[in-house]
DNA sequence: GCCGTTTTCGGCCCGACTGTTTTCAGTCG
């Protein structure tokens, strides 16, 4: 799968390299649809390429099909070698500055001779941008503010980051007695693991007030624009977030737009445009004569569209559309449908909380069952427990058991899988345990093949009952380590295996797209927080969206199972 | 460069804001 996205990032920079050149636009589009499939294949671009059916893919003809059998067979594009020859990169570099797009990059280039962002940096102090057409004191001092912006962020963040401030902002602002409607809008509305920017809609009588309070909030750091309509500002954090002011009518068509993803809006508009209607955030018209269709719900847009109502964690142009014309979408997991975690720690290993206090929230977040799965006696930096402190915790747990009323524990372990695929504790001690998640938390570097045989290997025991944090990725931080997920995803399922969502937001692994990949595949998914305080039973809400991208059914998750339930199937 | 019960050629989503102009190009989402 890798090799997917490997191609797919290269059709992204063809795309970055082709704007540069002043290309067809449309051309350049064609190279990011054909990225975006790549992105999204739940299936080996290898495969799909040795049954000879690379075109039958959306996006893919002739050329890109060339292109990628190109890279399978000769490891790189030739194509894409020569673009990056012939274009300097500086201009893909000014061309990541916020305000900066191709044709300024080009300017810049051109007239200034500029080398680097170093040098743009200090021609941008020195005013000597202004010698250029179409540049004044403002736009240099945009690009000045872009390029600190560019020092400060890599230019995403994580959910993490948008969910509190769509929060704070919209509790600011539901104040004002001016604001009628507000809702979070954007990849945050849509739940995406990373987001750029935090988007909020509002209805209101008098948008001057409206966006006088949003400019005005504590958290502002840089007002990048002030509209009637729109107005956009940067957080202390680098974080950017856009407000928009709508009329009443047109609340579900905006909402709509604002909400995205942009592959999807073009979608349904294209859908349509093809049903003699034009669609854009004023709502649904008519395209002979204008008059409006629809505005005020984006029920009712979808409805005349002829199309399921699509849920936002799955407007991605993932192939929802199509599913929505034929009113066959997943009923989505929802968060009420969770009856327990298992995954968490307390503070016998390195969780911060007693085994009390974390039954006792997991007994207030509405769980039914918990996992307690303290680290392993590998795992020294976590204080990984011995087998005799993890047999004097099974103890404990079942002592508490009785006293606790709402919430039974369940005695289990987070046990490492070590670098030869052995795990960190004999059967005989496994056996004991009610639940077992097996994790790797070392030799991140290991080859692909080891990898994944090491995971393989740990799934054939018969007490592992879930694989945690099954690709060890950190968002913006870390990469996932070298491993086969299709070899794993088959095996969890000749194994009956469960693969982990983990919850938190750093991790949200499995990603959506090996989500939805295993839920193709019939293998058995759990959502679990790998709460290391009493506070971390709140995740719970971002591995439930994160499964909800992943196109997740409750079937397909198996902590929607009651404890009964439950008990019954991982019986050994 | 892709795509097609209108089409194998001629389309390809659509609009707001900024900064610079004086009617608009560039950028962004």
């Amino acid at each position: 799968m890798t090799t997917n996205l490997t191609i797919a990032q290269i059709f992204n920079d063809i795309a970055e390299l082709l704007e540069l050149k002043e290309e067809n636009p449309f051309k350049i589009r064609a190279y990011r649809n054909g990225a975006q499939t790549l992105e999204n294949l739940t299936e080996d671009v290898h495969e799909v390429a040795r049954r000879e059916e690379l075109t039958k893919l959306p996006g893919i003809g002739k050329d890109l099909s060339e292109k990628i059998k190109e890279f399978l067979t000769a490891h790189k594009i030739k194509y894409y070698d020569q673009l990056k020859k012939e274009i300097p990169q500086v201009l893909i570099d000014m061309k990541s500055i916020p305000g900066i797009g191709p044709k300024k990059a080009l300017l810049l280039h051109k007239k200034l001779k500029i080398k680097n962002l170093g040098e743009l940096e200090k021609k941008c102090s020195e005013h000597k941008l202004q010698t250029l057409p179409g540049i004044r004191a403002k736009t240099e001092e945009n690009i000045l503010k872009g390029l600190e912006f560019l020092k400060k962020s890599e230019g995403r963040f994580s959910l993490e980051n948008g969910v509190p401030l769509a929060d704070e902002i919209i509790r600011a602002l539901k104040k004002l007695k001016e604001v009628k409607r507000i809702s979070v809008a954007g990849s945050v509305r849509r739940r995406k693991d990373t987001i750029h920017d935090v988007d909020i809609l509002v209805t209101a009588q008098n948008s001057a007030k409206v966006m006088e309070t949003f400019v005005g909030l504590p958290v502002v750091s840089d007002v990048i624009a002030e509209g009637d309509t729109k107005s956009s500002i940067r957080t202390i954090n680098g974080l950017q977030a856009d407000l928009r002011v709508v009329d009443p009518a047109a609340y579900g068509a905006c909402l709509l737009y604002f909400t995205g993803s942009k592959a999807h809006n073009i979608r349904i508009r294209d859908i349509a445009k093809k049903k003699g209607y034009k669609l854009n955030e004023y709502g649904l018209f008519s395209e002979k004569n204008d008059k409006l269709i629809a505005s005020k719900s984006e029920e009712e847009i979808y409805k005349i569209l002829g199309m399921e109502c699509v849920p936002p964690e799955l407007r991605e142009d993932h192939g929802e559309v199509e599913v929505a014309l034929k009113h066959a979408l997943p009923h989505l997991v929802t968060e009420k449908q969770i009856r327990g975690d298992f995954h968490s720690h307390t503070n016998e290993s390195d969780g911060e909380n007693t085994l009390e206090e974390m039954a006792e929230s997991a007994r207030k977040h509405g769980l039914e069952y918990l996992v307690v799965t303290d680290h392993s006696k590998s795992l020294t930096v976590a204080n990984g427990l011995t087998e005799k402190r993890l047999m004097a915790r099974v103890e404990a747990i079942r002592k508490l058991n009785k006293k606790l009323k709402g919430l039974t524990l369940l005695t289990g372990s987070e046990v490492d899988i070590l670098a030869d695929g052995v795990l960190d504790y004999s059967d005989d001690v496994l056996k004991e345990l009610d639940f077992v998640v097996a994790s790797i938390h070392s030799g991140f570097k290991q080859p692909r093949e080891k990898m994944t045989q090491r995971i393989l290997k740990a799934m054939d025991n018969k007490y592992v009952n879930l694989i945690g944090h099954p690709t060890g990725r950190l968002i913006g931080i870390r990469d996932a380590y070298d491993v086969d997920v299709d070899k794993m995803i088959r095996h969890a399922k000749a194994t009956n295996t469960a693969l982990e969502i983990n919850a938190h937001p750093k991790r949200l692994d499995l990603n959506e797209v090996y989500i939805r990949q295993s839920v193709d595949a019939g293998v058995t998914l759990a959502i679990a927080t790998d709460s290391h305080a009493v506070n971390q039973f709140d995740n719970l809400t971002y591995g439930v969206s994160e499964a909800r991208r992943g196109w997740c059914e409750s079937k397909n998750i198996l902590n929607t199972l009651t404890l009964a339930e439950l008990r019954k199937k991982i019986r050994k």
